[in-house]
DNA sequence: CCCTGATTCGC
DNA sequence: GCGAATCAGG
């Protein structure tokens, strides 16, 4: 594959966008995780997190034979090797890419709802179909977002939650699926039997884990698109 | 081991 | 210019 002007505009965005470079390869199609990499320096564009040490001290001490193909001509040892090493704070932004399935809610959200407007630093994206990156599940759904109308009762086994399955119920043989709101007194966890393997039983895991997003899903404000789905 | 980006260097 | 090989950190 060569490098055609949109395969470069789309790695720029994805590259800009907080892509990976696999996934940026995986995308564009024909061409490997290294070819976008070396692509994207080549186009001069660069600087993101990288897990490289960011030492100052980038001298190649002991450069490893890379490939020995021919022999290495005589290596010129340059006299001139003072670089004072000005010392730059970085701060390289964390980035996952594929967060965990979202737990549907505090299971003892005991939590004040301390408000957290916003967390804009690190974007969370993936790769959906057609390139485009789309937010992490976290900012997808809600699970609970309706405010809880919590009014507290004193602590009274009531016989509604007498057979529900209670925080001290939990184990791992049984599903923990909030139903309801924390701190209300009908709160309790599903109890079913759980899917092997998962924390939930069945159903919920279906909840829990949830599919891709059909491509028609209504989801119209995705503020990267990065040129949209593909058109074929 | 897996992942990541950076760098080198033969082509 | 390209990208596999390699390096190096997480």
């Amino acid at each position: 594959m060569s490098w055609t002007d949109e395969r470069i505009e789309k790695l720029r965005k994805m590259w800009e966008g907080g892509a990976t470079a696999s996934q940026i390869a995986e995308e564009l199609g024909g061409v490997s995780r290294n070819a976008v990499i070396g692509k994207a320096h080549r186009l001069g564009l660069k600087a993101r997190p990288s897990p490289v040490k960011p030492n100052e001290k980038t001298a190649r001490p002991a450069p490893a034979p890379r490939k020995s193909k021919a022999d290495d001509p005589v290596e010129t040892e340059s006299p001139q090797e003072a670089a004072p090493p000005p010392p730059a704070a970085a701060a390289p932004a964390p980035e996952r890419r594929t967060p965990p399935p979202p737990p549907p809610a505090a299971a003892a959200a005991a939590e004040p709802a301390t408000e957290k407007p916003a967390t804009p630093q690190p974007r969370i994206v993936s790769v959906g179909p057609g390139g485009f990156l789309r937010q992490g599940p976290g900012d997808q759904q809600q699970p609970i977002p309706p405010a809880p109308p919590r009014r507290l009762v004193p602590a009274k086994p009531s016989p509604e939650i007498a057979d529900k399955t209670s925080l001290l119920d939990l184990n791992d043989r049984i599903c923990r699926w909030p139903m309801g709101h924390p701190g209300e007194p009908d709160f309790h966890f599903c109890g079913e039997k759980v899917n092997p393997g998962f924390p939930y039983c069945v159903e919920h895991c279906g909840r829990a884990y949830q599919a891709q997003l059909p491509r028609g899903a209504r989801r119209p404000p995705p503020p990267m698109p990065f040129g949209g789905p593909r058109v074929r």
